[in-house]
DNA sequence: ATGCAATGCGCG
DNA sequence: AAAGCGCGCATTGCAT
């Protein structure tokens, strides 16, 4: 169906339900611009696209989009990217439905993609039909009319997805979940839009300086070898590194002292490997070259990352990131384009695969979190909750111990060192910390007495001190397991389903309850700061940033510890569970220099003023049925400020 | 040209 | 190598 449209039809979907797709020159929101609106609301019968690629036709449409009263219901595949591009919040809205957390809702490992929703769940292959008609051209190369029609069929499927997936999200009994993610959307949106402001001088610095120190340490590996290769290629640099430096290279790293390989894969013949890893050169190879190497792409990485930075900055020098609510397996969110979620932090040196050694750090030019900075007047206020994984892990094993320890805010894996051992030295410590973790990962014993490096048979004792210790800890783990083998997934506080039909991956059941309890768990304290933020009724306190268990404001210095106090108080969330989540808060004007604040100044109840938040997300309880659904009067207008494309 | 797996490593 | 969960990104090397 090839349908040109006007604003004035658009204007009429006013308070329906209404599908809606937009064609873009790019997936960048920051750089990229629209070309044309489609809608599909067959309430009153409007079906049909608007080319924008021109000025005033764009202002037009912009406009009628904007004018959608906030009863309309908005139905969007990925709505947070197509609101970006017409720079309208999704908030202007009561209700939106995205159709890819729908489909992410049923099922966490299904593809999102529109055709493969299509394929799956309409039984038709429409959208792939047109889109190979033009191969290898990219949309915006299309001659009008394809796009055109094209783009309505987009909406088209929308409408259906929505119409599809909507009584399946109810027969799960997720819809409250669902309008949650929803609420979890529009705050995503203006975290995204916000941005965060970057330090153009100290990012371009600290090129210059990796430049200059990777092409030093580069000579330095080619003096040691004798010749010069692409050391970033693993199979040039293990030729280099072992063959042409006369040293050995391990047959198995991980054999035990005697020489002989105990492992599960000693027989596998899969030795082949180059050994060129960091922690394998440094801990077990113990190559001179170990520390070299590991610096140079150390360097190597951080010049991509901070060149990276630089080319999704806007005109602004501001940094937007992209929070994907659909990305994992857990429910967590992810980052990209930048990923602001993995940048390197003064901690450094962290293997991975190792026992964390903790105690190195990197000099403030390393700290790539410095280049991100509070906007001029602000500071930024980091919220993080502490031991969050291991809360949880309480709450959801009901341990009584640990729960105690969790309330009272002791110090866990020291309380449980001593309960099991006796004594809470570094090395318990240590050894509770590895036991505690590995539990929440679904770590065998095999991997245990690797991680405590101790034989087979000691760290089977060591364990079993702590299942006796801890006797409600194996009953729940095997819980997990089985309610997963009974219904074909688990279930977390917040109703969200994990699912897993494959036995041999059933374990990682209880480490998807915990960090997917935890996700959820985030993202309602985070809604209820927004919500507390926007009663401030100041435009200078936003949220600038989320990393799985920290929130992250930006608040006028003056006001930044009252601002503090109250997200503290908010984020502990203590309505929600037995025990309270108990926050640190950290201060600085730059994301590398944020500074602990001490517990009673954020503590001090005598300056909080707390109400409890308007919005309880799990609860707001809407009509399910999406042929009825009935929304609230339309609340105050949304401060977002007007956005032009 | 483009896609994919493997490698390596940053974060929680 | 991997062995305990969840991600994104850059590069190499090979396949199409």
């Amino acid at each position: 169906m090839i349908n040109y449209i006007t604003p004035d039809d658009i204007r009429r979907c006013s308070g329906h339900r209404v599908a809606i797709d937009v064609e873009t020159t790019g997936l960048s929101w920051v750089r990229n611009y629209i070309i044309g609106v489609g809608v599909w609301c067959p309430d009153v019968d409007v079906y049909g696209y608007i080319i924008t690629k021109t000025k005033e036709p764009s202002y037009e449409t912009y406009k009628a989009l904007k004018s959608l009263s906030r009863d309309t219901v908005v139905i969007m595949h990925n709505a947070k990217f197509d609101c970006h591009m017409m720079g309208i919040s999704p908030d202007s809205w009561d209700l939106i439905i995205d159709t890819t957390d729908l489909v992410h809702i049923i099922d966490s490992r299904l593809p999102k993609n529109a055709e493969w929703v299509e394929e799956r769940f309409l039984r038709t292959h429409t959208k792939k039909d047109y889109i190979i008609r033009h191969p290898y051209t990219k949309i915006w190369d299309w001659p009008d009319d394809d796009v055109a029609e094209y783009c309505i069929n987009d909406c088209r499927i929308e409408y259906k997805f929505a119409e599809v997936l909507i009584p399946a999200v109810c027969d799960l009994d997720l819809w409250d979940l669902f309008l949650k993610d929803m609420e979890y959307l529009k705050l995503l949106w203006e975290v995204e839009r916000k941005g965060i402001l970057l330090d153009t001088k100290f990012t371009f610095d600290a090129v210059e300086l990796q430049r200059k120190t990777l092409k030093h340490l580069e000579q330095i590996l080619m003096d040691s070898v004798g010749y010069e290769f692409n050391w970033r290629s693993t199979q040039q640099l293990s030729k280099a590194i072992y063959a042409d430096m006369g040293i050995p290279k391990p047959k198995n790293p991980f054999a035990d002292k005697d020489g002989v390989d105990r492992s599960r894969f000693a027989d596998a013949g899969k030795y082949k490997s180059t050994c060129t890893s960091s922690f394998l050169l440094t801990e077990k190879v113990h190559h001179p070259l170990g520390e070299l190497i590991f610096a140079m792409r150390e360097s190597d990485r951080l010049i991509k990352v901070l060149e990276g930075w630089f080319l999704v900055t806007d005109m602004n020098k501001v940094v937007h990131t992209n929070f994907n609510l659909t990305g994992t397996r857990t429910g967590r969110l992810s980052s990209s384009k930048p990923n602001i979620q993995n940048v390197p932090s003064e901690a450094r040196g962290r293997f991975t695969q190792s026992i964390y050694t903790g105690d190195t750090h990197r000099t403030a030019e390393y700290n790539l979190r410095n280049a991100f900075i509070a906007r001029p007047g602000t500071v930024m206020i980091s919220t993080d909750f502490k031991q969050m994984e291991m809360r949880m892990f309480g709450i959801l094993s009901q341990d009584p111990f640990m729960l105690k320890s969790l309330a009272a805010g002791r110090d866990i894996h020291g309380d449980i060192a001593e309960k099991v051992w006796g004594t809470r030295d570094e090395v318990h410590r240590e050894w509770s910390k590895t036991i505690s973790f590995g539990l929440i990962y679904g770590m065998t014993i095999g991997s245990l007495m690797y991680k405590l490096n101790m034989p087979r048979a000691e760290a089977a004792r060591v364990c079993d001190q702590y299942w006796k210790e801890f006797p409600r800890i194996k009953p729940w783990l095997d819980d997990v397991v089985q309610e997963c083998m009974a219904t074909g997934a688990v279930h977390y506080w917040s109703g969200r389903l994990w699912k897993e039909e494959k036995q041999i991956d059933m374990y990682k059941g209880a480490n998807a309850q915990i960090q997917g309890g935890c996700a959820d768990l985030l993202s309602v304290a985070a809604l209820r700061v927004r919500a507390w933020i926007r009663e401030q009724n100041n435009p200078n306190i936003h949220i600038l940033n989320l990393v799985h268990d920290e929130v992250i404001v930006e608040s006028p210095i003056e006001i930044c510890l009252y601002i503090a106090r109250n997200v503290a108080k908010i984020m502990q969330v203590p309505d929600l569970f037995d025990i309270p989540f108990a926050t640190d808060t950290k201060i600085g004007f730059t994301y590398g220099s944020l500074n602990k604040v001490p517990k009673e100044l954020v503590a001090d109840e005598s300056i909080i003023r707390y109400d409890p938040p308007p919005i309880a997300p799990l609860e707001m309880g809407k009509d399910p049925e999406f042929i009825e659904i009935v929304l609230d009067e339309p609340e105050e207008e949304s401060q977002i400020e007007e956005q032009v494309y």
